[in-house]
DNA sequence: CAGTTATCGTGAGTAATTCATAATAAGAAT
DNA sequence: ATTCTTATTATGAATTACTCACGATAACTG
């Protein structure tokens, strides 16, 4: 059973805040939502809140590892709540949609080198790009159209 | 061998510019260099040369692929003459150093999956991060000095 | 060498994010 | 419950990385 918001935001240390509990909600509904989105969507229940309020929740919260933020190339920084389970996001190049990876793979070799020219790697980050189902549908629709 | 800058810019189809050569003799001595980096290279060579006129050159050779743009979280893109090979990077959480790293298995099942969650997967980019050594020696420093 | 057009230079503009500081509210102590 | 302390939020400005529009310049073509 998932804990309830209030208490994994007091475990972790920090002051249970009406904002903060919106976010968390927020959170749930939009899966990987960017910092616009989530203000949209505590706008609805916390019409006053301002962007910058939003920033500072979320960067506390992904201080406290509550929730994970992911920053794929040439869009703005999404956040999470699934965290703590290593998995990766699959990007659509047409759309930006993301999806959830799991590694299927226990230990894949080439994500877990012990050291890589001197470093000590303590993460790997995999970010899969390609089209999502509906981008594909409009791919070939488009393909295709090249015959009519 | 390593074909002639001027060569390879003009079998992508662009026109051979002194402000395009000069970017990549840059991006050969920073081989992960971010648009700053590159700007100030290259003014040793032209001194009136504008940072927006870098953005444009970055931005045509990347178009063409004689380049490769990596835009790491929490740093502005970073650029790189090292293309086609599929390699990965490790970054430094402490300083943000780059190091290049080559896919020691020839096919991780984790890294080519055809498909997930419906997407057609095109590339997958693999980022590690951890301490470059330099990192891990202020590092075992500082932890060393908690005793003292 | 002249013409066409890709490329570069200039300056303003935008998006995402951060910062400083004042106002507010959460949790502890009474 | 009430007050106190201090974490948290609101406000507004500032910064960073980057893009865009358009006139000037310089590559390649013939």
């Amino acid at each position: 059973m998932t804990p309830e918001p209030a208490d994994s935001i007091r475990a972790a240390g920090l002051r249970v805040t009406t904002q903060r509990l919106a976010v968390l909600e927020a959170l749930d509904a939009l899966p990987h939502a960017d910092t616009d989105a989530v203000h949209r969507a505590v706008q609805k229940q916390q019409p006053g809140i301002t962007l910058q309020s939003i920033y500072v929740v979320l960067a506390a919260l992904t201080e406290a590892e509550l929730i994970r933020r992911i920053e794929p190339a040439g869009s703005p920084a999404l956040y999470e709540r699934r965290i703590g389970d290593n998995h990766h996001h699959a990007i659509c190049t047409g759309c930006g949609a993301v999806q959830d990876v799991d590694c299927a793979v226990g230990h894949a070799p080439c994500l877990t080198p012990s050291e890589a020219g001197g470093f000590a790697i303590a993460t790997a980050e995999v970010t899969y790009w390609g089209l999502c189902p509906a981008c594909q549908a409009t791919d070939a629709r488009t393909s295709a159209g090249r015959n009519t």
